[in-house]
DNA sequence: CAGAAAAATGAATGAGTATTCATTCAACAT
DNA sequence: ATGTTGAATGAATACTCATTCATTTTTCTG
């Protein structure tokens, strides 16, 4: 088996360290949901998709349960730490910012059809699983906060009386998790330029002297 | 076999109709995904959800499969049908009918955390069942039809030049798929009001001579 | 009312799967 | 080398659940 792969340190042969087995077996999670749906992932299928025994995730992690709450918060983790680099790399005025975040939000790192999938198969089961949707929750509520200090900013800044900062917070954090779901559901027909194109017109619509179609790309 | 005619006598009791039936199976199932999820509602739980016995849905559907399909199918049905009576009822401008279906997008007949969770347990496993894919890229291929199509209206009437149809359309769906995101992970801070005059915001900052402040409600 | 047909039941079946655990194995310390 | 440690294995276990079907119940027909 050739999954053996080169070890910085002595993670990976057939001795990993915890962190890194577990991290091994999350991947795999994430892997398997996306492919057959949360339903009809079973722990077999998680085993082997990481090219390891049977009892390796009860081992790892103690229940089928917590291998996906734990999975949910790697992904929620994820999010955030590249919310958290893409706020740190942008230019320094908030539009600079949102648009940042707008852009990172469309990216195939975050938007693409794997990842979604995941995270829609988890947001469908939010209503029945309480811990789900503390996490979804928790991720959500940061994001707007982020994205409604940004827009008051830019609004204080403008000068702009045809909308509030709540409604163009709302308006945003909708739209990309809108356009979230036409990529999943049309990953064929889904255009990433177009998506973005359609946050930016909003925007320049919303905020003209902000925004410019020059922010396109 | 000889096809006895349904006959409107005898519905309820103990001996209903075939389609009273499988209605009946479909509500049950639904309550039932909503309460637990797709992935851990049983047959059992189904049958206990609408009184009746085991066996049943074996009898009216031939499978598990077939009942989740014919459940998102009378989702969709059930969806398209209020779409279109939407549209018939409201008045006779592109406007009129472009804010008829966006108020539909948020009235409590289509926007409850019941009903959500069932569009988004589905959606959780559109990557996996090419049958759900279908069925929702239907319904999304002709609610974009539609809205385009008045988004044309809108701008050839208003002259509008900072906004294509494509842009506006791809904005709206994204921007009600997003409000029905957060209603269903935050149901008790969702704000149904909040939510109709963030889209309204949209309208009202691309489409200025069309939408007014008025129209809120 | 008797008999037939249809609908519904619910116990039995069997396939699938999470979990357990005695055993095996690799790495390291002595 | 040898023994110790803990990771990893995979067969065995216990359990859940979709599906089947012989039987019962209800309705229809003549």
């Amino acid at each position: 088996m050739t999954l053996a792969a080169k070890k910085p340190h002595s993670p990976a042969g057939r001795r990993a360290s915890r962190e890194a087995r577990r991290q091994q077996l999350i991947d795999a999670t994430m892997r398997c949901i996306a492919r057959k749906g949360i339903g009809s992932t079973t722990l077999a299928d998680v085993a082997s998709m990481a090219g390891l025994s049977q009892g390796i995730v009860n081992l790892h992690f103690k229940s089928k349960e917590n291998l996906l709450n734990e999975t949910l918060l790697h992904l929620a983790d994820d999010y955030r730490a590249q919310f958290e680099k893409a706020l740190a790399k942008s230019g320094p005025g908030a539009a600079d910012k949102l648009l940042a975040l707008i852009r990172l939000d469309l990216k195939p790192s975050i938007c693409n059809p794997q990842k979604l999938a995941v995270w829609f198969a988890f947001w469908g089961e939010v209503k029945s699983r309480p811990t789900y949707r503390r996490i979804c929750d928790d991720v959500d509520r940061h994001y707007d906060e982020v994205i409604q200090g940004l827009c008051e900013a830019i609004i204080a800044d403008g000068d702009y009386e045809h909308i509030s900062a709540e409604e163009a917070t709302a308006a945003l954090t909708a739209m990309t998790n809108g356009l979230w779901l036409d990529c999943l559901i049309s990953p064929q027909t889904w255009d990433r330029h177009a998506a973005l194109d359609a946050v930016l017109s909003y925007l320049q619509n919303v905020f003209p002297s902000h925004f410019f179609r020059a922010d396109q790309t």
